[in-house]
Formats: structure tokens, sequence, C-alpha cells
DNA sequence: TATGAATGAGTATTCATTCAT
DNA sequence: AATGAATGAATACTCATTCAT
């Protein structure tokens, strides 16, 4: 039996916890202190028992999610596109696990994905990597060969940022089904009578 | 001849500039009512002789942005599509006319469609916007049935906020550039052979 | 008629005769922002429309004190020392406006003589310009040449500072007595029946 | 064998010279307990084990300082006056044991004699030591009858101070040197040719 | 039209100290 | 004898806002 509050690493991930909702609901300037220990049962000096400032533990947090983003996007680099034979499936493959990346820790993602002033270059390694995955299946000759894909690369970054924000975390669509419909759009457009991969 | 100053439309128009300056690289809680005043050349309580607050300021610019794109989508719902009598002509003509819109005030972009927590709003209503329009050419049958016009509409929000914050505002492509590309990419998707219309 | 702290330099003057009277008794860190600005008659956030911080405030108290040391001590280089052509007076001259010195403003003597982290600097120096003085008595043969005139300087420092402390600064003598005595008794000692020349 | 720390009397002492140390660097302001039981190997609550607060453990070493100082003194009364039978030799007697005595523990002398609220009380005391001492010797017809042996013994007591701070706790002069500087000084002063006894 | 002067309300951070184990 | 966890109380500093002129 364990008396309440008596385990400190219990305390500080309880920190972490109601931090990164208060952060991901108010950003980071609204959020105060007082609210994050207030809802946490602690007194404000309990905080700096764990952390250093407000600013050590929003940086942690934010550094969890690229760490989380980083472990993703290398393991998938090795796993995820090869067992595919097609284009179109293999760009499934990687949106699906972002989206669902996206879609496992919401406070962690508004907080890392839009809040963090790390936020852009987040967004900026994402379309860099996305950049060189689209060239790569283009040099194979099997995207199109007019394409900027610099251009679809911020493009598709873009769209996974609007819909995370507007239709996952809101959860008004899974990942499963944002995954499919991004990849059809990407791979056919909306033209008229395209042939149709996924649906 | 004229006083210093003596002309009070003048110092607000100054400190409408000023601010969207400020507000635009600093955000709204960052930039301080000191400083916008004394890049205006005022004294913080001539700040209040045309300005309730330093949010009513902020609402104003907001406010601003929302007019003129307003007046943009119902001139160009009379004008912009009617001449043209192609869908990819249609689309892209609306691009245009969006992202023009975006690259003229950037600093009032950044407020209205980045800062302001009414952007979400704006975005939400482009959206609907867009939806509407896309589900109209679709009935018409110029677009692909199958397509769930909802989720077209909030990716192309996507894609306009990121090429916006991305490409436009830091004047690496111009809006003319970015529409054919958008238009480009949502038409015809990147698969290989796709029949062109613009590039 | 002027209304009460209308004028600003007034308050600033203000809060630096009340912050050197506080400082002069509790120190520097016992020191409370509050009770300055409230001994001045204003509120906290006024103190920092004259100064940028505790230290600032402080640090200009100090500096006060060593700028006007500093034009002490070269004023007297030219005029106090040459008129007199005897050694004892001489002397005399240095101790009298030394004493004088520290006894006009005793707040400001309190924070730069003995409570500021530069006091010891300004000791220094102090003893150092008196050793050059009696360096200067000494190779003219006016001084016996078997002293140790770093050590003499360094007494001679010693002593006014706690004269000042002890005597001058609770009023118990004036800076004229002062001088006196320790002229007589770094002239002639305390042995018996040496001759006189001040008394 | 011993566990670690589990002897108190030896974490106590522990506490003490650390304590002594970092008050000595630091001021009692500047001094916070957590450094003192971190460099003490203990943590905080086992402070209040031997000291019952900071105020606590900083009076007892300034008791500490004061004791030994009083044993000093009145041992000295006894033993270092009596056997001399010249006044220079008693003085220099008295001289020696002081500065021997404030070079001992370095720590303690910075505490006792320079730092905390009572230093004054202990000069007083000293200067009234010195000052019956002197008047003693005046008595008996060996010191000079005009002097104001008050002032003398607070200027003796103003020398003490500062050659202890700028030459005997930096090690640049031994107590011995020192005592015998200083006798010179105020025996026959630094006038030309006088008698000298010790150099 | 403009401002010099002043402030109410708020917020992060520090540190000596204690409780339960 | 020792400690992990927690806290009460205090303090420097900031900023939007107002008053009297």
């Amino acid at each position: 039996m364990r008396k309440k509050g008596a385990n400190g690493q219990e305390s500080r991930a309880r920190l972490l916890i109601v931090a990164a909702s208060e952060f991901a609901r108010s950003g980071y300037h609204q959020t105060k202190i007082s609210s994050i220990v207030s809802r946490a049962g602690l007194t404000q000096p309990s905080f700096y028992l764990y952390f250093e400032s407000k600013e050590a533990i929003f940086k942690e947090l934010v550094e969890k999610f690229r760490t989380n983003l980083k472990t993703l996007i290398e393991g998938s680099r090795v796993e995820g596109g090869i067992d595919e034979d097609d284009v179109s499936s293999r760009l499934l493959g990687v949106l699906r696990e972002l989206f669902a990346f996206l879609a496992k820790d919401p406070d962690l993602t508004q907080i890392g994905f839009f809040i963090g002033d790390d936020s852009a270059i987040v967004k900026a390694e994402m379309a860099a990597m996305l950049e060189q995955y689209l060239k790569d299946e283009q040099r194979d000759g099997l995207l199109d060969r007019e394409c900027d894909m610099r251009i679809v690369a911020e493009s598709l970054v873009g769209v996974i940022e609007r819909l995370t924000a507007q239709q996952l975390l809101t959860e008004k669509r899974t990942s499963e089904d944002l995954a499919c419909h991004v990849v059809n759009l990407f791979m056919h457009g909306i033209r008229k009578d395209p042939v149709k991969g996924f649906s």
C-alpha cells in the first residue's frame, strides 16, 4: 500500500501528463505552473523538484515527440516500405504509420506538431524525408517525371497537418481511413474516371 | 503646415501597420504594446486613444483579413469561375486568386490565417467554400464520383496553408506558380504518365 | 503647484535616497524592493520605471560613491598637498579631506565603503594611493627609511575604516578630530615623550 | 567496520567544517543549506538532525570563534604580558598571539571576525581590552600621557582587522611579521630617525 | 492630439524547513 | 542514523492599462 504521492517518479509522470494536456489546450504562455501542479495534486515548489523550469518541461515534451517520430521513421525505412511491391501500397504504408503515430498521443502531437517552436523544424524534416522518398520512386520510373517533388512533398505535409488537426485529433476519421484517401488523392487526383487502387 | 503626428488618422494607421508587423513576427502574447507604440513613434496612452485594448487592435486586424477574404470570395463567385469552360481552368482561377490574395499583405495573412484564434474558423469557411465548389463540379460530372470532397477540400486547405507559409510568404515561389502546381497535383495526381494540362 | 509625484526626476531621486538608507541599514540581500518603494510613496512597478533592477540601483549608488571619491582624490593632488611645507601638515590635509568626505553622506559611505562587493577594490585603491604618497615623502627623506610603506598604507586604511565606522558615522568624533589623532599616531607613535606637532 | 556515516558525531563535525567553509566563502545569506549538506555527503533532513536551523549552525560557529578568542585573552593576561619587562615586548607578545590566533582557522576567523553580526561586538570587546591594556601601561608612565587610548585602541583594531584580511588570510605575511611591523608603527610612528626596537 | 507618471494584477522561482518512513 | 517527498512563505519582475495634464 502506497501513500499518496510517496513515489517521486509517479509525481513526475503525473506532472508530465497534466502539463501535456494543459500545453496542448492552452499553448505555452497561457499555461501556468500553478494550474499544472494543482491538477497534479502538488504545490508549486514540488514542480521544481522534478523540472528545472516551465521551459524545461515543455522542451522535454517536445523532445519526446521528436524522439518518437524519429524512431518511427527509422523503423519504417527498414520495415515498412520494402515488402510492398506497389508504389501506392508503399505510400499507403508510410501514411498509415504517420497518421497512426500522430493519433496515438493527441496532446503530444498537438505540442510537438503544432505548438512548439520546433514544430516548423519537425515539419521541414518530414517534408525532406517525403521528398526523398518520392524522388526515389520517381527515379525508378514509378512516378510522373514532370512533377516537382519538392512541392508535392510540401503539399503532402500540409495535407497531413490539416487532416490531423481537423479529422484525426477530433476523431472524425481513423488514421487508416485518412491514409487511403490521401493516397488516392495524390496518386490519381480528382479528375473524372481515373483508375482507382484504393477507395 | 501640420504638426508632427497631429493627424489622428495618420497615427491610427501607423499603429495598425506596426502592430500587424509585430503580431506577424512575434505572435499575440509576445507582442508588447510598448514595442508597438515605440515603433510607431507614440507613447502608450496614445495607443488607447485609438484602440480599446491590445485585443481590440488584434481583432481589428483579423477582421480586416476576414473581410478582405470574404470580398474576394464573393467577387470570384460571380466573375472568376464562369467565363472559363474547363474544370482545370476554373480551379486554377480560384487558386490563383487565393494565393494572390494571401501574398498581397503578408503580415495580415500571417495574422488572419495563422496566428489568430479565428484562423481555424477562416480555414473552416474556406474548406466549406471549396467543398461546395468541388461538389458542384462533381455533380456536373466533371470530377470523379468516388471522391470524398470533404476530404479533398480539407486537403486543399492544408496544401494552401503550407505552401503559403513555406513558399509564398518566403517568396520562394509566385502565386501563379503555386496555383499551377496545385491544380496539376489535384487534377492528375503523381502517377506515371497522366495527361497534363498545366505545368 | 505640483501634484504629488508628478515629477519623475523627483521620484527617481526619492528612490535613490530611500534605497541608500535601506541598503546602508540592512545590506543588499535583506533590502526588499517593496520596502524601498513603500517608503518612497510609490508602488513596485514604478520602481522599474526608473531602474532596471534591484542590482542596478545598488550599482548606481556604489558608482556614485566611487565617482565622488575619485573626484576628491584627483582634486586633492593638485590642491591639497602642495601648499603645506610640512609632512605632518600634508598628511593631515589628506586625512582631513578623506574623513570629511566619508562623513558627508553616511549612507553612501556605508554602501560604497562597507557593503558593496566593490568596497574591497575601493580600499585597495585607497591603499595604493596612500602607499604612493608615503613612498614619495620617504624618497624625499621626510619619512623613516626603514618603514615598509606597503604595510603602513594598509594599516592606515584599516584605521580609517574602523574609525569611520565607529567614531565618524556614529558622530562620536568629527573628521577634524580624527584626522589629528591619526596623524599624531602615525607620525610619532605612542612611546613616552615624543615631540608633538598636533594634538 | 563502520557503516558509511553511521556515526552521528562524525556527520555533525563534517557539517560544521563544510558550513564554516561555505559561510566564509559566500557569507550567510548566499550560503544554502542544500550546498552544505551536499558537500557533506548528506541530505537536507539530516541537517536538522544535528542543528535546529541555518541560524543555529552559524551561531555555533560564531560562538566557537568567540570562545576560542576569550580563552586566548584570558590565558594571555596571566602568561603573555608579565614575563616581559619592556613595553614594546609586551605589546609584541599580545599582537603575536592575536595574529597567530586569527591565522589558525581562517574560515572561523572570516565568520567570527568579518561576517557574523556579532563581529562588531567581538571587535568592540577587543578594542576595550586593548584600551585597558594601553591605559595600564600609560598609567605606569610607559606610554605617552597625551595619547587618547580610546582612539589608539580603535586604530589598533582597525589595523589588525585589515592586515588580517589582506595579509594574513591571504598568506602574504606571517603573524610574526605583522606583529613586528605593527608594534614598530604604533611605538615609533613613521617620522624620520626614530629609535627602533624591532624591524 | 498627446504624454509623463503611476499602478493592479499576475507569475516564475527560491529556500529553509518538515513529515512519514 | 538517514532519506525521499513535499511545502509555506516570500520576492523580483512584467505588462496592459489609466489618470491628470
